[in-house]
DNA sequence: AAATATGTCAACCGCACGTGT
DNA sequence: AACACGTGCGGTTGACATATT
């Protein structure tokens, strides 16, 4: 069943809103209060649909919304948030008080996916994008044309033209996501195995609740500056790689191979696979898929079983049970700063180099 | 100064979901 | 069970502002 755009009916005023409307809502709110939408045209004298008024209210009318500009701590939180639980903006919203899910996807949208594409981060993985590439690489080119590798090409180029001296000092928002913090978001990225946000909705939201305590843990080590417990997930699935290889893959063994060394000393290189480390076939890693799948599967009963039912309200009481909420929110989450440079100022130092050698990688037509 | 490109953000659209009948 | 309705959400659009050529 398809319902007519609601404006459609009637010749409903659209547009931007007047200061007159805005009076309006403002005096029929205050009187009534909010509630029963379609009711608040006619009986607040507005042209338009009850939907557009409570988009007006809530994302701009409301009194409790904050219009200034995002803080530095705001930034961090909605980044943080973003590599955990990805474009869901609404929750991300909820942890910003003053701040709506359109504000939040705005600022996302003009401004902090841009500045992470041009660290050299993918904006969507929150992964550097030399490590993706290498990824990609050794995958063969098994991924098929459209998939983020496509529109991945767009910001690596902003991501090349970059140069990190040009930033001012409000970037050092980003320095929290350093070295420590990275390596625990690639391997929940890791752990979500083939989530993707966009059309898999539905899918895992447990797996989102790990990965928020995963993000929330990791700056936790970093500002007592502890070593972080072993990365467990799915790589115990995974056939081990030789021993003799100490380079990285696309499981989890390759997010941490890097992070051994330290940011200063790796090379871009350590992010391209050894052969030794691909599956023998396609057939192998179809099984290998499906171990880690499985894997993950269990790991998830083993965390709250009783979530099948509604995950996304289990997900909520999940969140405040365990003091997640609290705990991505307080301070101690915003001192994560290292001193020294961070893993992704070492990536970025390395990008040319990556692109002198590779230079097809900047080619367009090559995803297409 | 004019034309064009780019950035910003309010608003819209379509879909999903919950609830009541 | 089927349907209508209200609401929430995320993606996208388009008007306007600002920067650049």
């Amino acid at each position: 069943m398809v319902r007519p755009p609601c404006c459609d009916k009637l010749n409903l005023k659209r547009g931007l809103w007047t200061e007159e409307e805005d009076a309006k809502i403002l005096a029929y709110v205050s009187k009534h209060g909010t509630g029963n939408w379609t009711a608040v045209p006619k009986k607040a004298g507005l042209k338009r649909c009850g939907k557009s008024c409570r988009l007006r209210w809530t994302n701009y009318l409301r009194p409790d919304l904050k219009h200034d500009n995002f803080t530095p701590q705001e930034e961090e939180m909605i980044v943080r948030l973003h590599a955990a639980i990805g474009s869901r903006w609404s929750i991300i919203a909820q942890q910003l008080p003053g701040r709506t899910d359109n504000d939040v996807k705005n600022y996302w949208n003009t401004k902090l996916r841009k500045r992470l594409s041009e660290m050299g981060i993918d904006p969507v993985t929150h992964r550097p994008f030399s490590q993706i590439l290498a990824d990609y690489g050794n995958i063969g080119g098994l991924r098929k044309p459209g998939t983020r590798i496509g529109s991945l090409n767009k910001d690596l180029k902003s991501a090349v033209m970059f140069k990190s001296e040009l930033y001012p000092a409000p970037f050092q928002a980003f320095q929290n996501i350093n070295s420590q913090l990275m390596p625990a978001i690639m391997a929940t990225q890791d752990t979500l195995l083939n989530y993707n946000h966009t059309d898999c909705r539905s899918l895992d939201l447990l797996a989102e609740l790990q990965a928020i305590k995963l993000v929330t843990e990791a700056s936790i080590w970093t500002k007592n500056k502890t070593i972080p417990p072993p990365i467990i997930f799915v790589e115990d699935s995974l056939p081990s790689p030789s021993p003799s290889s100490s380079s990285s893959s696309s499981s989890p063994t390759c997010s941490t191979a890097a992070q051994e060394k330290s940011p200063l000393d790796f090379s871009w290189h350590d992010f391209l696979l050894d052969e030794e480390f691909l599956p023998a076939d396609p057939q192998e890693e179809e099984i290998m898929a499906e171990n880690s799948s499985k894997e993950l599967k269990s790991q998830k009963q083993n965390v709250i079983p009783q979530c099948e039912t509604n995950n996304e309200a289990a997900i909520q009481e999940s969140v405040k049970a365990t003091g997640i909420e609290r705990a991505v929110l307080s301070n101690d989450c915003q001192t994560s700063s290292l001193s020294g440079i961070s893993f992704v100022e070492a990536m970025l130092d390395q990008e040319p180099e990556m692109f002198l050698d590779f230079p097809n990688l900047l080619e367009e037509s090559l995803y297409y």
